[in-house]
DNA sequence: GCAAGGAACCGCCAAA
DNA sequence: CTTTTGGCGGTTCCTT
């Protein structure tokens, strides 16, 4: 995240955040970031360090017409992108629709000219694709949804893709991974604009909110898996399902009917990530989550995310975030907002 | 922390 | 002939 900060301007002018929504994209690409800019203004007056809104928001259509989301809300935006002006932070949803976006030449050419006059151009999920198509990752690290970093590698082809990352900001443009990581990237804009403290707070409270609808990762896995209507968006619907379960190599080539060595090649192809490194992030991510949510002891986590025992758990936690379980749970508790890769 | 056993991964080749 | 699929076996990584 750069360390540029909003300058004090004389007219004390709200920062405006624009979000660029799209039939089908994801609610929570949608709902998230805007959420936390809408508390972060909220308690910056609340708290009286602001007599004026620090964020105004708003958001904007990428067609005429009511946007209906990829969970079947419809939200109605008051104007199309080419209306906006004056856009501080330019936010681009992601979500089953994002390919019909791409090969709109007349929002592309609009985000390669606001990319210039805007302070920051963020994207969620597979908004980075709609960034790529718009030729503005070209030559940039960046990130996306981890099922569609093959693509993106494909489509902006000396962009630098980091699978790995909750979000990677380059100069003035961040991509997100994950649906949710999308509040996670707007958190670190509030933190930039207005310090830790207030950063923190807006999480500790987005905690009750991010509680509420449960395993909210998992949750919007089940909406992009369904959505993805083919053979592994079934096998991850189904995965999801069992993560208690067996889900070794051979249950999953046989779930998809296929034979192990054929399975392992397919997969690999698609995904760029092996079966078993999958299952191992989708235990992991689920684990996490219910860390977070303070879901029970670490032994219930761990069987009901597949892992069986705590040992395993301990493990696993250790190589991918160099911590132990119970570390994780307290570096949560005291900073909840922080997103630990 | 170590050793044994097992699972995952992948190159290679053959059949459909 | 090419593409898709599947079996075999060696190596690596993980679990116990």
């Amino acid at each position: 995240v750069s360390r540029r900060r909003l300058t004090e301007s004389a007219d004390d002018r709200p920062h405006h955040v624009v979000m660029l929504g799209f039939t089908d994209a994801q609610i929570l690409d949608v709902a998230g970031p805007l959420e936390v800019f809408s508390r972060a203004s909220r308690w910056l007056t609340d708290h009286g360090l602001r007599d004026a809104p620090a964020y105004t928001i708003e958001l904007v259509a990428a067609e005429a017409g009511p946007l209906v989301m990829s969970n079947g809300l419809a939200i109605s935006a008051a104007r199309t992108f080419r209306e906006v002006e004056n856009a501080d932070t330019l936010l681009v949803a992601g979500g089953i629709g994002y390919d019909r976006v791409c090969r709109d030449p007349e929002i592309c050419n609009w985000l390669a000219r606001s990319s210039s006059k805007v302070q920051r151009l963020g994207s969620i999920c597979t908004g980075a694709l709609i960034l790529a198509a718009a030729g503005l990752l070209e030559g940039r690290r960046a990130t996306t949804h981890w099922a569609y970093c093959n693509t993106l590698a494909e489509v902006a082809p000396s962009c630098e893709v980091d699978a790995e990352a909750i979000f990677v900001c380059t100069d003035h443009i961040c991509t997100s991974a994950g649906v949710t990581t999308g509040i996670d990237m707007a958190l670190a804009f509030v933190e930039e604009d207005h310090g830790k403290s207030v950063a923190l707070a807006v999480a500790q409270e987005l905690v009750l909110y991010l509680r509420r609808p449960g395993h909210q990762t998992q949750f919007s896995r089940h909406l992009a898996a369904e959505a993805r209507d083919d053979q592994f968006g079934r096998l991850e619907l189904w995965a999801l399902d069992h993560l208690q379960d067996n889900l070794s190599v051979t249950a999953l080539a046989e779930q998809c009917g296929m034979s192990e060595r054929h399975f392992g090649r397919v997969f690999t192809a698609t995904f760029g990530s092996t079966p078993g490194a999958w299952i191992a992030r989708l235990r992991l991510e689920a684990a996490k989550r219910r860390i977070e949510q303070n879901a029970g002891s670490l032994k219930d986590v761990a069987r009901q995310c597949g892992f069986g025992d705590e040992q395993r758990l301990r493990r696993a936690f250790q190589k991918s975030l160099g911590l132990t379980p119970s570390e994780y749970r307290s570096l949560v508790a005291a900073s909840p907002g922080e997103a630990i890769q």
